[in-house]
DNA sequence: TTCACTGCAAAAGATTTGCACCCTC
DNA sequence: GAGGGTGCAAATCTTTTGCAGTGAA
């Protein structure tokens, strides 16, 4: 994964620096999605001279080299998640605790596929987003109900 | 529809307006998704006295009396649709041209919601975003390859 | 008459950009 | 040594908010 980002830089005449390097290595270790904030706060802890800027930037870079895929849940600010042992996944999203979970069903992918293909489109990609209750927030519910409070 | 956001209205002890009026009946013509600054331009060609802020808070208010969804492309501004008429789509997007279209497929909402049962979730709403690319641009886009520029 | 509503401008929050200096290659 | 990279602060862009005046019920 660090051997295809460089390969990358080198392929677009960048270079590698220190903090590409630390950004790179910290981002692969977080599995799931992490937003460009969090990111810049757990690089920050360990070189605190990186600057904001750069974790964007090489957010975007990340992108472009087909490291990272964005994802967007729609709640103002944006995340990304490595392609390493991640292949594509939908998510699931708990809209009481924002737990999320990630999810593959090969049925639907197919579908979304003959879908496309109906209306005459090519896909390249999609992002499907399913929200709801998650079962530890559908318990608690349950709870409320039987017991209202007050 | 109108109706139905008077009835909200009156039920929260809000008060009609003249504002409120206008951008409902500019929403309720415009089919397919809207973006507030769009919104905001159209409504501005009415009546130019209107401001950016209450066409914010009327879509927040649309949104509220389920008169409106919002819909997230991805792309750093939300966008809201109407309902009348409207029953739940997804998208087909064409990441070339821009175009989208409304789709349906109720298979693959009864995959969903399979998909969201195995993994103990209980599902609200979703949102499915299909990119490609559409007739149109796979027809250019082939013909350019037949024939390279230059 | 009472509050909700409005427009404006300022604020907020995420992301991008201009710039002078730094450091790979 | 050349040219890309960096940090910082300022700029952008979308959306929200505070406020004093306005208007619906």
């Amino acid at each position: 994964m660090k051997l295809t980002f460089e390969k990358y830089i080198a392929s677009q005449g960048l270079k590698m620096t220190r903090q590409r390097g630390l950004i790179l290595e910290i981002f692969l270790k977080k599995e799931g999605h992490i937003s460009p904030e969090e990111l810049y706060s757990l690089v920050r802890k360990k070189d605190a001279t990186v600057g904001r800027a750069t974790v964007y930037r090489m957010l975007k870079l990340l992108k472009e080299a087909d490291i990272a895929r964005e994802v967007d849940f729609g709640d103002g600010f944006s995340r990304y998640e490595h392609k390493y042992g991640h292949a594509h996944h939908d998510h699931l999203i708990c809209t009481k605790c924002g737990k999320t979970m990630e999810v593959v069903d090969e049925e639907i992918e197919a579908l979304q596929e003959k879908l496309a293909g109906r209306h005459g489109f090519s896909l390249t990609s999609h992002e499907m987003d399913l929200f709801g209750l998650c079962p530890e927030c559908r318990e608690k519910e349950a709870r409320v109900k039987r017991q209202p409070p007050g």
